[in-house]
This record gives C-alpha cells, sequence and structure tokens, in this order.
DNA sequence: CGCCGATTTGACTCAGATCAAGGTTTGTGG
DNA sequence: CCACAAACCTTGATCTGAGTCAAATCGGCG
C-alpha cells in the first residue's frame, strides 16, 4: 500500500562534503579532494520510516550505511526467538559492519523514527580504498572502535546492576549528544521503555522505576521520551566514574 | 628471576605455508606466492607463560597476534575495577583487534597457559594489503567475524538463563575443537571455573553446580578440566537450536 | 469520546548471588 | 618423600535484586 505522507528528500540532499556530520562519520580527517572521491560514491540517502527495517540478518550484505538523521537499532535474534538489541545508531554513527563476516548481515536493523541513511556499497568501497590514501587505516579505525564498543557492551551486561546499567546508559547518550554539538544534559529518547530494557537487559519495570528513582533523587528529570540530566556528577559516581563528592 | 625450564622453541619454528592452522587462521584462503608475503612479514612466535600478559589496556598498539598454541584471554575493565572476559582465543584465532579504534589496546590480553603467538606488525600489514590482493577483504572478513561474535555474547548475557548460557559455551568450544579437527565431544578446559563464571557473567558457584546436573543428567561428563560431551543434542535442546526429540 | 499501546506502580516470587565450609589438587621447600 | 600452603573446586544454607504478574494510568489519535 502506498502511504499518504511523503517523506521530504530535499533536504536529504546533502555531500559529504557539506555534512555537518562529517568529522563523527565516514569521512572523518578527510581532504577536500578525498571527500570528493567519497561523494562520487556514496549514494543519496534513503528514507526509512520508524519500523522500517534497513536489512534483515541473512540478507546479502552489499553495502554500509550511515545515519543521516533519525535513530537506527540493531539487534540479533537467537535460535529460541527473542532478541537482544546490540546498538543505537545515532546521525553519524555506522552500521552494517557486522555483514564483512561472511558477505551477509547477521543482524536486524530497525529505524526507531523517521530516518535517513547514506549508503556506502561494498564494492565501490574496494576502488576507493586505493584511490584514498589512509581510508584503509580509517576503516580499521571504525571497526576497532565498535569492537571496543562491543565489549563495554559486555561489562555492562555481564558485571553492572540495572542502576549502573541505566546511568551508563544516560551517560553514553549524554556523551554522543556532545559530540554532535547538541545539549548533553537535555535530549529525548527515541526509543521506547521496551527497547531500553532490552538493550540493557532487564525488564521494563525495572527501567521505568529506575527512571522514577533518578527522577526522586533529583539525578534527572523525565518527561515520557525527554530526559533533562541534572546531575551529571552523581551519575557518574553510580558507574564509577567519579569519586562521590565529600 | 631466570626459570629453570625453556620453552621449547623448535616447535614454534613454523612458516605460515606449513602451519596446519592456516585454513583457520590469517592465511585463510591465499595462494602459495599470497603466503609467501605472509610469511616474510609475520615475526616469528613468541612464547608466553601462563598470567603472563601479551598486551594491556591503554598499550600502543602495534600488532595483531594469531594464537598458535595454547590459549588466551581478553577481558576488559570497568571504571570501578572489575573485569570482564570478552574472549578465549584458541589456536588459529586472532586478537588485537580493538587495538585498531584509537592506536591502542582496550583491553587486556593474558595466556590462560603456556602459549605461543604469531605478531603481524600493523606498519607492515599495511604494506601486504597492496601487495596480496583480496587481503584488504580477508581483513574484513576476520572483523566482521570478531563483531558477530561480540554479538552472539551480548545475546547470551542480555537474554540467556545460567543453563543456557553453560550449553552454549559448551557448544561453542565443540565447534570450535571441530574446525580444527580435534575431538568435538571431548576436549580440556584451559581455564579455570572462575574464568569461564566471568566470561558468561554469572557467580564460579552456578558453573560448578551446573556442571554437576549436567553430569547427573549425563548430559557431559566432568572430570576436573576434561570434557566429554555425551549427549550433544540435549545440549542443542537446551540453547534452543534443538527440537527436543520424541 | 473511546480505544490501544506505552508506561507506571504494587505485590509477590525466584534464579542465581552471596556467605560459609570443606575437599582436592598442585606446587614448594626441607 | 612428606608437610604445608595456595589455588581451585564443590556443596549447602540463606538472601536479594530484579523478574513476573496484575492492574491502573496516561497520551495519542481516529
Amino acid at each position: 500500500m502506498s502511504s499518504i505522507k511523503r517523506i521530504d528528500v530535499e533536504h536529504l540532499k546533502v555531500s559529504c562534503k557539506e555534512c555537518n556530520l562529517r568529522e563523527l562519520c565516514f569521512p572523518h580527517g578527510m581532504s577536500d579532494d578525498e571527500l570528493s572521491n567519497m561523494d562520487a560514491v556514496v549514494e543519496q540517502p534513503k528514507a526509512l520510516h520508524k519500523n522500517d527495517f534497513l536489512y534483515r540478518d541473512g540478507d546479502k550484505s552489499q553495502a554500509i550505511f550511515a545515519v543521516r538523521s533519525g535513530c537506527v537499532k540493531t539487534m540479533t535474534e537467537s535460535a529460541n526467538g527473542d532478541e537482544q538489541i546490540v546498538g543505537f545508531h545515532l546521525p553519524g554513527e555506522l552500521l552494517g559492519l557486522d555483514g564483512f563476516a561472511d558477505d551477509s548481515y547477521t543482524c536486524n536493523a530497525v529505524a526507531l523514527e523517521t530516518s535517513s541513511v547514506c549508503e556506502l556499497p561494498l564494492d565501490q568501497l574496494e576502488t576507493l580504498c586505493h584511490q584514498v590514501p589512509g581510508l584503509q587505516k580509517q576503516m580499521r579505525r571504525i571497526m576497532g572502535k565498535e569492537v571496543s564498543n562491543d565489549h563495554k557492551l559486555l561489562l555492562l551486561l555481564g558485571k553492572m546492576t540495572a542502576e549502573e546499567r541505566l546511568a551508563s546508559f544516560l551517560l553514553s547518550l549524554s556523551g554522543r549528544m556532545e559530540e554532535r554539538h547538541w545539549k548533553e544534559n537535555e535530549f529525548n529518547l527515541s526509543m521506547p521503555r521496551q527497547d531500553i530494557a532490552n538493550y540493557l537487559g532487564m525488564a521494563v519495570e525495572t527501567v521505568s522505576r529506575l527512571f522514577a528513582t533518578f527522577q526522586s533523587e533529583k539525578i534527572i528529570d523525565v518527561d515520557r521520551r525527554h530526559i533533562t540530566i541534572l546531575d551529571m556528577h552523581r551519575l557518574k559516581v553510580i558507574v564509577g566514574e567519579c569519586e562521590p563528592s565529600k
């Protein structure tokens, strides 16, 4: 069925060169010349509606993607059907790297809200790596980041209490807001409680209760999906990043 | 203090070309010519004693490694000091990929027993990628594998019960034994219970009790570190990979 | 307004952690 | 070869963080 609404495509037509996410994304550190090569290869952004799949577990992997706007979650599926969200990808962040393993993706990627993603076809990536010196290293950097990011998440799931997990999640979001020069202590969650719970390996009810606790302790203010961090320091104390102040 | 024992170095001097782990390791699918290039770059194996660090969190990353013999664990450390083991690396498996993120390793790598590792210096990897067509793709394959492997572990830690985790762990080991053409239903664990527990996100006591349960149910036989899988099918049923028979 | 999905709140339960011994194996020095 | 210590592993008893179940409330939206 065709949708009545049409996503405005005008604002999507932005070259890497002009993209304000440039430094967070693939083009990080590239020269103007290199960016031109990049632009020649990157497809114009794909529009996604909420709940659209960008790719599915098992699909042949033909590209990696960069989120241009919105938010995309990736999740793995187990033999007995339950799912684990392994990442929420904000603008400038990449996804699809799991597809390198054996030419097909090993997880599902789903838009949490109306989003757009830039596409970098794999066959052209090959060529591009020869044209752009240092791109190979860039690729490695990006994959290394993915790996060490996953390791942090393993630590979270393996060793942290529910309270620490949620605090850690909020701090991670806050840090990424800051990277994007958005407000680091006030932002909207693009995912429902259910997805936060899944990602953090706990029950929705626990997420809800912890939000309530944090709020009553004046650490954050929660209004539906809108989060205001009132006491960053105390959040850091919870995850052990800071000593409790006197 | 100098040790009385000396590790026999003779058997370590093996070229990639002659290495029986060839197809599991970096050289997977390479031609003879390519293997020669590879051999010119790979350092002779480093010997490690039990509990030796191969590298530490924060060390400048200058190489990636392939386990030649023995077993090496990698673990991340949290702000408040506790550790999460993120992988046990068997012969033919690589480690050090986390170092790509920002030129320094983000986890610790420690030998679980007397081991040896081959070293592939990063600066030479660069050059090698130009000489060996398809090595770049190989690199991507390896990193993709690492990523999707981590995703499996996230699912394990986020969604599985203790019983499912241990069954899953045993099946994973068994599968890797098979890859190496070793017995898939009889092998020795190179790690203590404590490390298994840490890796699977549970208490040592739980690991111990589950081994006892599995044994009493005739699913496995446990003798200290020696494991015999008696009923592979039932293990698979536990993790949901198989339907319970009749 | 009324329905539906998302969220919150309360009461109860339980898987697995923690605490506490005790047993076994390995390594060391005399 | 034995005594002793240090790891390592197991087993039992108890406790608890967080899950489950149930129900109320909220927020959009047609």
